[in-house]
DNA sequence: TATTGTTATACTCTATAACTATA
DNA sequence: TATAGTTATAGAGTATAACAATA
């Protein structure tokens, strides 16, 4: 039990809150990229491969929080979507690399620009100090409580 | 476009970070209620109902930001597990209203001790200051944005 | 044997749309 | 016709487990 919350204000878990507002945001955000033919688990995908040129599928799942089952999936609907490539490893014979096709790389700004515009939609009305601290708090959880090691696969 | 963020920048978008740690502590809160036989969402869904004694499907809808289609088939999951009961409404033909069973209304403090223990998990080791921030913050999207209107259904 | 990745399977969550019964 | 609810269908997202190839 938290030192600051009983059972009786359901109301006021934290977690609750999250999930509720994190749904909305990331719904409104599915309905914008749609246009563009990918969901918002393949941009965050997409979004991971920008700076790094190739991944390893199994780097992907652990940056994630996913399985390497589920990279597989996601990888093959962008791979159809020709956003992705899929490469031998010359090093290691059963290690693979994802990509980003020249089209994929392209349609990234695109998208992050959607993100912006999703983010200006929910956040920008927050006092900018607000706005701050929101990403501080969640950067803070994310990093003390070591968020990534999730998926036991 | 936000006037704080740009497409460069894409790690800055607050609806990822949301997400994020959105899915993480639903994820270990998941795992938590399984024990007892329900998901996340059955539970949001019990939750509504603690205060209310019986609310008709189309209001749950509302509430919890989803379709009707979608609120039958958790009714349904939830009818099964003998936590809910589904009644129909003596003044409209049309109308049905949905109450927590004695099980049902047992579990809820048990779930919400669990909802206590996820909360602790990942929200105990802020500081008390941002932990009331971050709430805060939620709430005031969530009002200000209106959030509810999502499902048009 | 251990590791990388894929595939098979299953289930939750959710939407859209068609349908039923009542108003 | 309009409304309340359910059902049918579909697809995303994700997990677990079995499998294949390689180390």
């Amino acid at each position: 039990m938290s030192s600051t919350h009983s059972a009786s204000d359901l109301t006021d878990h934290l977690g609750y809150w999250l999930r509720y507002v994190s749904n909305h945001v990331s719904q409104a955000f599915a309905r914008k990229v749609e246009a563009h033919g990918v969901t918002v688990a393949e941009w965050v995908l997409m979004r991971q491969l920008l700076d790094e040129e190739a991944l390893a599928p199994s780097h992907l799942a652990e940056r994630m929080g996913m399985t390497r089952g589920a990279i597989s999936k996601l990888a093959d609907r962008l791979i159809a979507k020709s956003m992705l490539v899929r490469a031998a490893d010359p090093k290691d014979g059963r290690a693979q690399t994802l990509a980003l096709t020249s089209a994929g790389r392209a349609l990234v700004p695109e998208l992050a620009a959607l993100a912006d515009a999703n983010d200006a939609e929910f956040f920008d009305h927050l006092r900018s100090k607000d706005r701050a601290a929101l990403l501080r708090i969640l950067r803070e959880i994310v990093e003390k409580r070591g968020l990534k090691s999730l998926p036991v696969d």
